[in-house]
DNA sequence: TTAACAATTAAACAAACGTTTAATTAAATT
DNA sequence: AATTTAATTAAACGTTTGTTTAATTGTTAA
């Protein structure tokens, strides 16, 4: 096998492996794992069709490999967030960075929460919940010490951040949709600067009355 | 072909073509349109597959159908609400039934909320984006009116809508994924009265605060 | 330069897919 | 009771699926 000795050829193979899976995960992002064939895919990347079972050894391999490579982790925030004076503060300045991550990955945010809503593959799933649980529980503590502080008010703190990542997939993860709820032209791009700032406003001042006013 | 003359034999071809559109849509909602196979959707409807053509011409006509059939639309209420005095009273009894409706459906809802992330069958997703959009538009009147009428503050109304869909859509369709929120106990159910409570309250604070205090 | 290994290819594989056929049973109509 | 129509079936259809094979080309190292 060719990935048994990276040190000679990585800079290479790893080449050819992220084409594959970056061509695999818009695919997948756009139309659902069953529904994209090993061809397309190879068409995609302009691959023949055994790299992939030669690269990652079957089409499930592969797409847990483009699952895995970017599940996000806020945890690396912690001393960024650490400085800021209030909770409230760690709060917004999380929620900020995240939509800028979600959104940046948004076509990978198809793919998680496809996974999480369908009955298949059950490791996968219980993988990705378990990753997305973490940073749900990373930003459920920022409002349980805001809430021990007397900053914040003593709101359900699971179903708030619940709330807040509901909010967050339905602007990433609706298209058409979003467009349409934004009242926008076709033509109009949902992410731009503008309606990025108007969303984080209205996160902004929708916490801010629920957990201080 | 048998449909062409519903009159005499309605009651039972009805029959047999709902006990296969339930089954189909139990099993759509669980794997995903793809992952299905007409052989396992005749196996658990308990008919023979041929029958599946029969009945629908294709597996994605029977898709339409289960699609179809049961979308939800909010109009009809709209009589009931008139005869409450706020428009506070309106929204959170329309969120409440809204809550209530797509809990009933929830299988129903995986299939939808799938839908309009998928770039496949186009037609259909913007048929779902329509229905949505009707009923995101019913609630979206109901603030727009309360804003006229100087009961809320004026806030975003459009983004306040998609809020309250992404929680509700985070709530009925996230399986595992909820359960681990709202820290239940595998065997407990998430949809029980218990929770189901939970959730309206958490709702009821959250606008309020954002729309009124 | 040659031997060894990695990368790439076209072709073939069996299995599963959605759909259709032709025959049969059941029901309704005359 | 005879005839027409509907419902149901098992088997086969041609494609497409993911994967593997065996041969070939490229690259690396001695």
């Amino acid at each position: 096998m060719a990935l048994n000795n990276c040190l000679t050829m990585s800079i290479k193979t790893t080449d050819k492996r992220d084409e594959i899976l970056d061509a695999a995960e818009i695919l997948f992002a756009e139309h659902g794992f069953e529904a994209v064939s090993v061809r397309e895919i190879s068409k995609a990347a302009d691959i023949n069709i055994a790299m992939i079972s030669y690269y990652f050894g079957s089409k499930e391999k592969l797409y847990e490999e483009v699952v895995n490579r970017k599940l996000i982790s806020l945890n690396q925030l912690q001393m960024h967030l650490n400085k800021l004076p209030t909770y409230h503060q760690q709060l917004i300045t999380c929620l900020d960075i995240l939509l800028d991550k979600l959104i940046e990955r948004r076509n990978f945010q198809n793919i998680i929460f496809r996974e999480i809503t369908v009955n298949q593959r059950t490791k996968m799933s219980d993988k990705i919940a378990s990753a997305l649980h973490q940073n749900f529980q990373f930003i459920a503590d920022i409002i349980q010490k805001g809430i021990k502080n007397n900053e914040f008010k003593k709101v359900d703190v699971n179903l708030t951040v619940m709330s807040v990542f509901g909010i967050l997939r339905m602007y990433v993860t609706s298209g058409n949709m979003a467009c349409r709820i934004m009242n926008l032209h076709q033509s109009e791009d949902i992410f731009s600067t503008t309606n990025k700032k108007r969303l984080k406003t209205h996160l902004h001042e929708m916490l801010t009355n629920h957990l201080i006013n």
